[in-house]
RNA sequence: GUCCCCAUCGUCCAGAGGCCCAGGACGUGGCCCUUUCAAGGCCAAAACACGGGUUCGAAUCCCGUUGGGGACGCCA
């Protein structure tokens, strides 16, 4: 088994695009094929390789790594359509010796006219022009003269195209409602349908996977397979992705690429399982089995028959959720180093090393299992680089909060308590708290609200049994560690004693 | 306009004639847990587009209607 992903470089890449590129891997992966990457630039105005290298990049960061592609090569290379242009030519040659295609010299304003002439008209808006009946010597004559025409392939009237669909089944077209494609540009470029034919039959490609706005170029392909006597491979067309609004999601649903998710902070592996979840479900029957499972159980488990046939609705709610369940799972370490970026961005600027990331990690645990992606780590762990005692009392709530007699004895004895205390870890932070609870007598939220306020800056937030130690392993991280300056516990505590007497 | 594809909770899926007065998940609401915010646990509301057939029996098969999407490019 044979598949491929063949994008054309003119822009990002979209996350219905990678959908399909997943499918593809899927299906290679889970079945021992073969995955091939193509890059369809025939259209030199719109193709740059920049956008080559953003996709190449974006597919790797998905970790659908390819088998045969532009940059690793492979036995039917090269992978880059600009760079097969003689193979397109010595077909067009073939076809156009044999008359199942001939030279087109109708020009754009031309081809319009007619096209809306039969729009007009109510009749199939059906390319016909006179050219079809040229002689070849006519056309020869005109090339001689200096025009530079495109060839289109000549399609059989009357006749049945069919062909079975492996996620739809039996689809049927009629020759008559087919126009002739072109195959080759006047630039001498080869067109989509041509050069995609030409590729797929030569890469020994088995399954084409593609989206279904493919759907009816399919029998103006088959024919061409026909032509140029070559076997078809089996078509599987995907239903498309859906904003909320149910038209095909564009930027004005919100982020549409891969590369925006990516930094928006939600991670490869759930738009991975996300995307597959569009479409397909790795359910079998009974319908109550788990849909969070790694790329490798999801290819063992995917099959093309049982691709649904209706678009699906990209819905990033079910995305954050995705991600929020590899985020509790994903390694601390590798969440401390992507999160740098999201720091940096929120304005708490940071280049960590080693000891920096290792502190990060540890103080992630209070951001990984309530945040629906990385970009909100920072805001969820702002407690530990922003301490303002004044502007904590400023809030109406915290104000009200501390007016309260009960309240300010809380956080004096706290203050007082730590004046002698070691940095404060889980357990010298419970006893700390218990000797507080002892000189108040206060307990429970009257006890540890105060406390979270004092020491934290704001009412709420992480555990106190992670936010507290963290603070001060923060405290006493060594300047050079990259990580900003963190104010410990005891000197929070005492900032905020002299806050409330000058707030009185 | 013509051709093609599609149609189960708000959303994503399960359902391949009786197991379905339709199951799971996200989201939503409620409750519980809890020193706060989250997280987590439990419960609940929520759908077979419509109309005809076929059949003892249809969400499942057929036809039509309606609705949505795609294509009709010297874009891919």
């Amino acid at each position: 088994m044979r598949v491929r992903f063949a994008p054309s470089p003119t822009g990002q890449l979209h996350v219905g695009n990678a959908r399909t590129a997943l499918f593809n891997w899927l299906l290679a992966r889970g079945r021992g094929g073969t995955f091939i990457l193509r890059i369809e630039d025939t259209d030199v105005e719109r193709s740059t390789r920049e956008s080559e290298a953003a996709i190449l990049e974006d597919l790797r960061w998905l970790g659908l790594d390819w088998d045969e592609g532009p940059d690793t090569g492979g036995p039917r290379s090269p992978y880059r359509q600009s760079e097969r242009l003689h193979l397109y030519q010595r077909y067009a040659s073939e076809l156009l010796a044999s008359d199942r295609a001939y030279y087109c010299f109708c020009t754009a304003a031309q081809l319009e006219a007619g096209r809306q002439e039969a729009l007009a008209s109510g009749r199939p808006a059906l390319y016909a022009c006179t050219c079809r009946r040229l002689s070849r010597e006519q056309a020869q004559a005109r090339i001689g003269a200096g025009e530079h025409p495109a060839v289109r392939f000549r399609v059989p009237a009357e006749r049945d195209v069919v062909f079975t669909d492996a996620v739809r089944g039996d689809v049927r077209f009629h020759t008559d409602v087919i126009s002739d494609p072109i195959i080759v540009r006047a630039d001498g470029h080869p067109a989509y349908n041509f050069a995609v034919v030409v590729d797929d039959a030569l890469m020994d490609v088995t399954h084409v996977i593609r989206g279904e706005d493919h759907i009816s170029n399919t029998p103006r392909q088959i024919l061409l397979y026909e032509a140029l006597g070559f076997t078809p491979p089996t078509f599987a067309h995907l239903a498309l992705v859906m904003g909320p609004d149910h038209s095909p999601l564009s930027k004005r649903h919100g982020a549409t690429s891969v590369a925006e998710f990516r930094s928006k902070g939600y991670l490869p592996e759930a738009l991975v399982n996300y995307l597959a979840l569009i479409g397909w479900s790795p359910r079998g029957h009974g319908g109550d089995d788990e849909e969070l499972m790694p790329a490798p159980e999801l290819a063992r488990r995917f099959a093309l028959e049982d691709v649904g046939h209706s678009a699906g609705v990209f819905d990033e709610e079910k995305l954050a959720w995705v991600n929020r369940h590899y985020l509790k799972i994903a390694d601390l370490m590798r969440l401390a180093e992507l999160s740098v970026r999201y720091f940096n961005e929120a304005g708490v600027p940071m280049s960590p090393d080693r000891r920096g990331l290792e502190f990060l990690a540890s103080a992630l645990t209070m951001a990984n299992v309530s945040v629906d992606r990385l970009n909100q780590v920072p805001a969820r762990l702002a407690l530990l680089f922003a301490y303002d005692a004044e502007a904590a009392l400023r809030d109406p709530d915290v104000a009200s909060e501390m007016r309260a007699e009960a309240a300010r004895d809380v956080v004096r004895a706290l203050a007082e308590e730590l004046t002698t205390a070691p940095r404060l870890d889980r357990e010298t932070f419970r006893a700390v708290a218990n000797q507080v609870k002892a000189r108040t007598a206060q307990k429970g939220k009257a006890l540890f609200h105060p406390i979270r306020i004092a020491l934290t800056g704001r009412p709420d937030g992480p555990e106190l049994d992670l936010a507290v130690p963290a603070i001060d392993r923060g405290a006493e991280l060594p300047p050079d560690a990259g990580i900003p300056k963190i104010i410990g516990n005891r000197e929070r505590a005492a900032e905020f004693v002299r806050a409330i007497a000058r707030n009185r």
